[in-house]
This record gives structure tokens, C-alpha cells and sequence, in this order.
DNA sequence: TGACGAATGTTAAAATTCAACACAAAAATG
DNA sequence: CATTTTTGTGTTGAATTTTAACATTCGTCA
């Protein structure tokens, strides 16, 4: 599922398949300038892991939710994908039937949409990204309200000032946020202001700020300050993140969950 | 597209696959007690609709976007898909690039919505439709305003009083909304009270309201009216009207636009 | 009835897939 | 440093699948 499992010409033949929604054998054999049999093996392998479908003389992508999930944010879903679905999974155990949630628009929480959505648990969830409201709309338990107001296509998600006038009206229990970057000792970083406001007010609504953050986070700093450490209640991260960083993780934060990874990220 | 193409062992062959998301043509073959090749023209007609994707010895589910889309709204899609894409065409021709619009949650308007989406028009787009916000999610021309609030899974609509006070805050050029029932003397009908407010607020906060109803809405009555007919500024609808209720129409409001059937339903 | 068109069945040629083996380069081992 | 092992790639031909062309059946309508 993960991109990591990739080589450089399988990588780009995706890419290709991904840009061109379809390809066959003979063009790819000539693109690549290898063996027909080697792009066989190849395609059967993105096959294999779902990327794509096969059809007579190539393949074509296989995106299951197709245009939509096309976005940037679905694409960001493989980059880790082990750690943000074992984080995803910790998350939705942590959250009791009957609660009202609050899933902010990153690709960590899309996964612990999926995961409720599979799951029964009765919920109110509150969220400003259409791909979560997309997922959590499979499950009939689950009462789902929108912030509206502008959309916006590159993270999926509904932004701007009509969209945090409409937050201002929600109080939620427990608040699901993801981040670009997280500082055990300073807080949470994002690249563009775009959502700032939203996760503000949402935080400043809930009774606890919890924090979905795999390893690959820590450490990394970017544009714009969103959290303070101080601010946040609880965080969930993975049996990845190293001993300094833990250290400093729980001084600073109240509840520290450890999601545990399989050893190989085995392919079956 | 639409199911009335298909005859019935296309119909059950297409049910099958999407209860068992694939299937091989041997299966289907002695499952219907016909030749390869029947099965074979049968799945290729299914592939040409893009309903299924022909595999290698048979073919898979395609749904596009998948799960959402198994909605009553969309299943409400195929009745009278003709008629319902032949308005959806002559309405997404009278809207002008750079129009601000209004698309209300019927099935008509998400038809319109599709059509939107292929054209390139740069439009703005206030809509409290999930289905339809998602259909125009695929342009990249189109700037997209989601009223929010509760989320409604019979409807696929965002309704409840803070979509009200939402849309209060909107002011579009043309309001486009559907009907359950439509009295050319009278005004329009709906079956629940759920979305009567929020259409009241758009067709208030518009220059244009226009009623995309097709024949078989004349005459329907159903629990609550939500427009007078002195409220509807244009109307449009197909050639299958008959003439009574055509001069009726046309003595109360002030454009009527037709669209035109082709006779039969070809199938290229 | 019989001519017509649409749907289905039959067949064989063409194309594609697949599995087995061959080979070379890179990595691991002693 | 030579060697074994592993990994990735290429080649081949048999097996399978697809396709196109033609044959047949069935129902409809003059």
C-alpha cells in the first residue's frame, strides 16, 4: 500500500498510469525501455497492492473513490501509511460510543475515519474535510455535521471565514488534530494558514486537544506556529519515535498513547 | 449510464457483480445458461457504460465513486434518466460563465451538476448537496460554497437550522431547484418539510429561482408547498409535456424552456 | 408465410498471458 | 577475494483469452 515498497520504475510507472488513468504493456515496455515481461512483474506487483487494476494489454489506475481521492491529500495517505493506520486505530479505540468528535482535515484523521466508519459506535462527528465526511457517510451510526463555506481543492477541505463563524457554534468532546510538523517541547507547525483559525476555535471548543503524530513528525518545524505544547492534552504517535523525543513528549503533554507497529510491513 | 439501457440479464449480471465486486465470464456464463460470447458483448456494453472494468477472464465493479453513491438519492437517478439529462443539458447552457449559482439537493440538480462539471465554465457554486458538491469537486473552473450543518443520509443534504443561518449569508444570481410534485397553477411540493426552509431562503436571496421539472412532475401533489408559483421566474422542462398543462405554464410564468427527447433512447 | 433485424451461438485466427528456464549483476558469505 | 546466494531481468513457447467473422435462432411485422 505504502510508496516505500516501490522501485524507481515502478514509482514512475504509477506515476505515468496516474497521469495518463491508463497504459499498456507496449507503451511502457518502449517508455522504460525494458522487457515486456519486466513491466508484467511490475504492473502485477502495483496490481497486488491495489494501486492498480489490470486489464487486457495493461492497466489502468484503480483509485476506488476515483476522482475525489485524487487530491493531494489522498496521495499523502501512502506516505506512512503503517504508522498513521496503527495511530488510527489506537484513536478510535480511545474514543467511547456516544461521543462528539471533532476530526480535523488531515490525512491522519481520514484514517481514523475509515476505522469508525468500520466500526458501530454510536457518534456525533463534527469535520470541515469533505473526504472524511465522504468515509464516515458509509456508516449509518454516525450523525455527521459539516462546517460549510469554502472549499477548498487542495486539502479537500472547507476553509475561510464563513466556515470558522460556523465553527464557533460547535462544542465538542474530544478533538482530533493532525499536524505538518510537532515540537515535543514547542508544539504543532503547519505549512499554510489556511486551516489555523478552524483548528483554534476547535481547540479552544473541546475538552481535550489530541494529537495524531507518527514519528516522522517530530522534529520537524514549518512556516506557521499552530499549537502551543501547552494546549495539547493528549497525543498519539507510534512505537517509532526514539527515546529522546519520548522523554521530552511526556513532560509535556498529559497522556502520551504508543501505537505498536508490526515488526515488516508485510505485503502477505 | 442509466439502467434503462440494459435489458434484464444485463441488469442481474451487473447486480451480481456488485454483490460479489467481480466476477469471471465462465461463472456467468453457466449462472445465465449462455454462451461465452453473450456474456462477453454483455460485459463489454457494461465496461462501455464505465459500470464494471473487463479484467482479464472477466470483469470487476467500477463505481467511480463508490459508496456514497449507493445512496437512495442516486439509485432515484435512473428513474426517468432521460428526461432528467435532456433539462440538465438546456439548464447548464442558459448559466453564464461567471455566474454565481444556487443547486439544490434533488436528483435533477445533481444531473446538472455532472454536466457543470464537464463544461468549463468558471463558476461560482453555493450547494448543500454532498453528491453534488463531490461531482463538482472533479473541475478544477468551479469554486465550490457547501451550506454545512447536519448531515442528512437519506437526502445526502446538509439541512437543520444552522444551514439555514448559513445560507442566510449567501446571495447567488440563478437558485436551481427540483420538485417532488409541480402544479402549473399552483407552485411546488414536497414530501417532508426537511429542506422547505432553505429553499425558501435561496429563492428569496436570488435574482432567478428556475424549476427543473420534468413532465412527470405536473400534476403530483405532495404534504407541503414550498413555492408559489408567482415566486418561479423560469421552468424547465421536456418535450413529453402535454399541451393542457404546457398553456397553464406558460399563462403563470414568465420563461419556459423545453428540452427536447430524442425518440429513442440510443445507445450510440 | 417469409423477409427482416436483433440477439445469440460457433468457430478459428490473432493476441495476450503465463510459467519455466537462462542469464547477469549485486549482495552476502566464508 | 573468491564463492555462493539473491535479486532482477530477458527469452521462449505453450496455454489461455480475446476478437472478428460468419452461422443460427427468434420474434416481429408486412
Amino acid at each position: 500500500m505504502s510508496y516505500e515498497n516501490l522501485n524507481n520504475r515502478q514509482r514512475e510507472i504509477l506515476e505515468y498510469i496516474e497521469s495518463k488513468k491508463t497504459a499498456s504493456y507496449l507503451e511502457l515496455e518502449s517508455k522504460f525501455d525494458v522487457s515486456n515481461m519486466t513491466i508484467r512483474r511490475d504492473i502485477d506487483f502495483l496490481a497486488q497492492e491495489e494501486l492498480v487494476i489490470k486489464t487486457l494489454g495493461g492497466a489502468q489506475l484503480a483509485k476506488s473513490i476515483n476522482d475525489v481521492y485524487e487530491s493531494p491529500v489522498a496521495n499523502r495517505l501512502s506516505i506512512n501509511g503503517a504508522e498513521k493506520k496503527a495511530i488510527a486505530i489506537e484513536a478510535s479505540n480511545y474514543i467511547e460510543p456516544g461521543e462528539i468528535i471533532y476530526l480535523d482535515g488531515s490525512s491522519t484523521c481520514l484514517e481514523l475515519a475509515k476505522k469508525i466508519a468500520e466500526q458501530s459506535k454510536a457518534l456525533t462527528i463534527v469535520t470541515n474535510s469533505l473526504l472524511i465526511h465522504m468515509e464516515l457517510a458509509r456508516s449509518s451510526n454516525i450523525s455527521i455535521v459539516s462546517l460549510g463555506g469554502q472549499y477548498d481543492p487542495v486539502s479537500c477541505c472547507l476553509t475561510g471565514p464563513n466556515t470558522e463563524e460556523h465553527a464557533h457554534k460547535y462544542f465538542v468532546k474530544k478533538a482530533f488534530f493532525s499536524t505538518k510538523g510537532f515540537s515535543p517541547s514547542v508544539g504543532t507547525f503547519e505549512s499554510s494558514a489556511e486551516t489555523f483559525r478552524i483548528k483554534q476555535i476547535l481547540a479552544s471548543h473541546c475538552d481535550e486537544v489530541i494529537l495524531l503524530a507518527d514519528h516522522t513528525k517530530f522534529g520537524q518545524k514549518s512556516l506557521c506556529k499552530v499549537f502551543d505544547i501547552s494546549q495539547i492534552h493528549t497525543v498519539i504517535t507510534d512505537s517509532g519515535l526514539d527515546n529522546d523525543n519520548r522523554v521530552v513528549l511526556e513532560a509535556n503533554v498529559a497522556k502520551v498513547i504508543t501505537a505498536q507497529l508490526k515488526e515488516s510491513v508485510a505485503n502477505f
